[in-house]
DNA sequence: ATAAAATAGTTGACCCGTCAAATAAAAAGT
DNA sequence: ACTTTTTATTTGACGGGTCAACTATTTTAT
């Protein structure tokens, strides 16, 4: 076998690749779909607002608090203080984000929308919120509710080492 | 409101973290629950076998065709061009991958696994086994059959754009 | 009062993944 | 034969995301 001849035709030596061992795995299958998505409202957000996805979340974990710090951010939303230092730094820059020293501890920086991130906000969550209702049009009820459900179990098994 | 006299309590201004309009959006759990599934995959490769994710999904794609070629690859597993070329250029460097040029088409390098690319293939393939089976033992049947579902059709509606 | 530990935030290094050239070889069209 | 187009692969540039180290400040413990 495999002898090639002429042309080798190639691939069909193996599996098809629908059948490959990866396409079995829930976590190969999810991180492609993921990158989809991700892909798909990364490009819903230049075009309509000029943000990138990473920004967007900031803008709207900020919105949803009214005031925080970057640490709160970091930990209630779990993302990494890092990225949020550089997204929130843009995002200052760029008039979107008041930020505001704390009086008594000079290490702490209160952030909250300007009036142009407020308006940011107003407009761009009626978009998001117009694609998610889009992405579920073919989902039922039970469907969107199972899947929250194995998300949630998909999560916490994501945080063990034991297997 | 917001009026701050001592140390400001902060984040209690806005809405809980939990009912953030953020984790409503299907994308948005997803987005989180893969990077920490993605996460622990990586660990286990890396203390494992040594390997990137990104390295053990093209190990496996090679096991599983027996033989191919990098456009073969890039098409069927819709995987990206550049990232496939480096992360080959790194496995055939290891001695992971063996590399073949076409008699006849000077453009195309034959793919498949070296003898010691097979012994880790055929060491890995029950560790990741094993893993998915773990993230799958609190999941129903049912549950995995509409997850499967509902990645399908937002895998279908992530590649259109009218919304 | 002072040393040690905790906390806030910034920065740098690095990998992954995407995209767009660039290169090289083959196939198709004339 | 010769130009154009297609196909295979490589490379470079860049943004997103993670991690660890670092700085600055505050809190805790002695």
């Amino acid at each position: 076998m495999q002898d090639a001849k002429k042309p080798v035709p190639e691939t069909d030596a193996g599996l098809a690749f629908g059948d490959l061992p990866l396409h079995q795995y829930l976590t190969y299958r999810l991180s492609r779909v993921q990158a989809k998505l991700n892909a798909q409202g990364s490009k819903m957000l230049r075009d309509s607002v000029g943000l990138t996805l990473s920004q967007w979340r900031v803008v709207a974990l900020v919105g949803a608090a009214g005031t925080t710090r970057l640490s709160a951010l970091a930990r209630e939303a779990a993302l990494d203080k890092g990225l949020l230092s550089r997204n929130l730094k843009t995002l200052i820059e760029d008039g979107i984000v008041h930020s505001e020293p704390d009086e008594f501890d000079h290490r702490v920086q209160h952030l909250s929308l300007s009036t142009k991130g407020l308006s940011l906000f107003d407009r761009t969550l009626p978009v998001t919120r117009r694609r998610q209702d889009w992405l579920r049009k073919d989902l039922s009820e039970d469907e969107i509710r199972v899947f929250r459900t194995v998300l949630d179990k998909l999560e916490i098994a994501s945080e063990r080492q034991e297997f």
